[in-house]
DNA sequence: ACTATTTCTGTAAGCGATTTCTGAAGGCAC
DNA sequence: GTGCCTTCAGAAATCGCTTACAGAAATAGT
């Protein structure tokens, strides 16, 4: 009773034919004989015959895995990305392994390095360090798709979101509610992200002619515990900021509640925006103004590209960059006495 | 300059050995001399070689590859999951595979049958659907472990939490406060989970002498935005309940969202409990009385089941259950005129 | 009816590792 | 020096499936 398992020979001695056979019919129909064909088809059912995939792994040299690596699960943003390119692979029939980087910087290679040892088709990179990903750790095979990374290398397809406008959006809104004293809750200065929005947040301000006060942009990590105190670093100045604008919504919710320790409301006493649109800032009380980030899009653009590549190695990079919208919230809300604010001195 | 792929025969050959030694070099080093055994290595550096994780396993029929099914990876307490889960497989050597049925109850027999071909050695069942996971569909060698699921068959290790318990911690709190008008908000009655923690709540009310009233106790779904407007809805009936259950923390950000459309402010106007300790239930405002979810724990634990029963396939199977704890927050809080609420009526 | 195609199916050679079996060397005791 | 045991390494089979090649069968053409 413990037979050992049907092999692709079992059905073909059964249904008085090769193995060879068996297999055409199972992956090029079209080549046999109609009778042979179900002939080999009705014992396929009768044994319930599946092949055995790690079989055909071997022979094809595919292992029909993708990984995703991201800095952290716990992100509802990452998350998206993961719904989008699990979507998106799942119906090609590919598998996602997650590589959860923790949002520590060394983690990464031994997370490629695992992945070779899985064997892994494609990866992506989502996020993560400022340094290149380790795919030299990689199966040689494997192809790569960035999300907000730049690529090393030709042959890996990209795909950002559009910070110099978004940071103007959201700066912009800002100014039109009479905000000028403008904080700014960085990431951790050791990844691309955070650097490139820092550098587009001081690029709103100067273009909009808004005073550039050094004190009130903080750098820190992505957690909401940094926004929280963060935000509680800024409000405790001796000349807070009228607004702050956290560069993910995960800083801006951590901010919320800091402002909420040392008894600030907001928008009454301050603003507060995020950046990337979590699901969970349509939750907040205040609600989060914040920016349309394509979280599910930029995973299922990435999965598309990685699978695309599998079947043409040599096709053109792709370079995508997202734009990003304003998406208004109850967080951000008039300055209060607009006229009398008036730059009360250029620096601080 | 294409070079195909260096094989073990091709470290064999430069090495002057067989490939079978090679293969002893690399597997079993204590059985080649050390003279063979340093001259292959020195090869294998120079090559840079690394075996074919397909062709291995391929002839070891295993994929080292566990799967977790979860119903949502939007949710910050799966994600706790995963994180563990991801823990404790990785430092084995073993990669994740997410599958995300979406809350859907139909999504589940896709995802088996995609890691059927996926080879999985492992498949852990988180949460999810009332229907048995259909593990027919899975690789008949995988072994499984289920998490708040109740296992169909001996030989799965299956993991729960004590409900019981833990709503009794939660109505306790509540009466202590003076609460007793105390209203449910229930999962999807489709899932175990959901169906579980509202007979639980149920007993604790008997237990703890409250009244019954059905009408207070709505069944939903398990989405942020059924906890919102479930909430609305209990706080419109003319004999609103003073507390809420909410069973499970992002109904009970839900709640609070809800409770604050309708102007009704937490704790004072309405106390709102959650149930398994998001991590955003420390940053919310107020923050959430809630329980303590052992989510990181619960992947970890299942992981190292399914990691034992790999290597020991006739294992007595495990069932553990883990307490909850209260984790109280700000928004559970004193019934105003306890005295005066004595209970209106007995029923709605 | 006989050849020339076309269509179908079987044989056998891989794919890259592991592992059993066997034999060659080397070591030791007598 | 012979015999026996141990240690080490190679030959070859194996895992299950795919696929190039070739041969058989069916079909078509005259």
């Amino acid at each position: 009773m413990h037979s050992k398992k049907t092999t692709i020979h079992d059905v073909a001695r059964k249904a008085g034919v090769s193995a060879a056979t068996v297999s055409r019919v199972l992956n090029t129909p079209a080549i046999v004989r109609e009778e042979t064909r179900n002939r080999v088809l009705a014992v396929v059912q009768e044994l319930s015959y599946v092949p055995n995939p790690l079989a055909k792994a071997f022979t094809h040299d595919r292992s029909r895995l993708v990984a995703l690596i991201i800095p952290s699960v716990l992100n509802a943003n990452f998350a998206d990305i993961i719904r989008g390119a699990g979507y998106e692979l799942s119906t090609e029939g590919y598998g996602l392994i997650i590589g959860n980087s923790e949002e520590e910087l060394g983690q990464e290679v031994g997370i490629c390095r695992l992945l070779r040892d899985k064997a892994v088709d494609g990866v992506i990179f989502a996020f993560g360090t400022g340094d290149a990903p380790p795919v030299s750790e990689l199966n040689p095979r494997a192809v790569t798709a960035f999300i907000d990374r730049e690529a090393d290398s030709p042959y890996v397809d990209t795909f950002f979101v559009d910070d110099t406008t978004g940071m103007r959006r959201i700066c912009g809104h800002l100014a039109e509610l009479g905000h000028e004293r403008i904080g700014f809750l960085g990431g951790a200065p050791a990844t691309v992200t955070a650097r490139r929005r820092r550098a587009a947040f001081l690029d709103a301000l100067t273009g909009l002619g808004l005073p550039m006060i050094p004190g009130l942009h903080l750098d820190g990590e992505w957690t909401m515990a940094w926004g929280r105190e963060g935000c509680k670093r800024l409000l405790s100045r001796p000349e807070p900021p009228t607004a702050i604008i956290a560069c993910g919504d995960h800083l801006a919710i951590g901010a919320l509640r800091g402002a909420a320790d040392i008894g600030r409301r907001v928008p009454e006493d301050v603003s507060i925006a995020g950046y990337d649109n979590s699901p969970l800032g349509r939750y907040t009380t205040p609600t989060l103004t914040t920016l349309s980030f394509p979280n599910y899009e930029l995973g299922r653009r990435a999965a598309r590209a990685i699978i695309r590549r599998l079947y043409q190695p040599g096709a053109a990079p792709l370079r995508w960059t997202f734009p990003l919208e304003l998406v208004p919230g109850e967080s951000c809300g008039w300055l209060r006495n607009v006229v009398s604010r008036a730059a009360p001195g250029a620096r601080s």
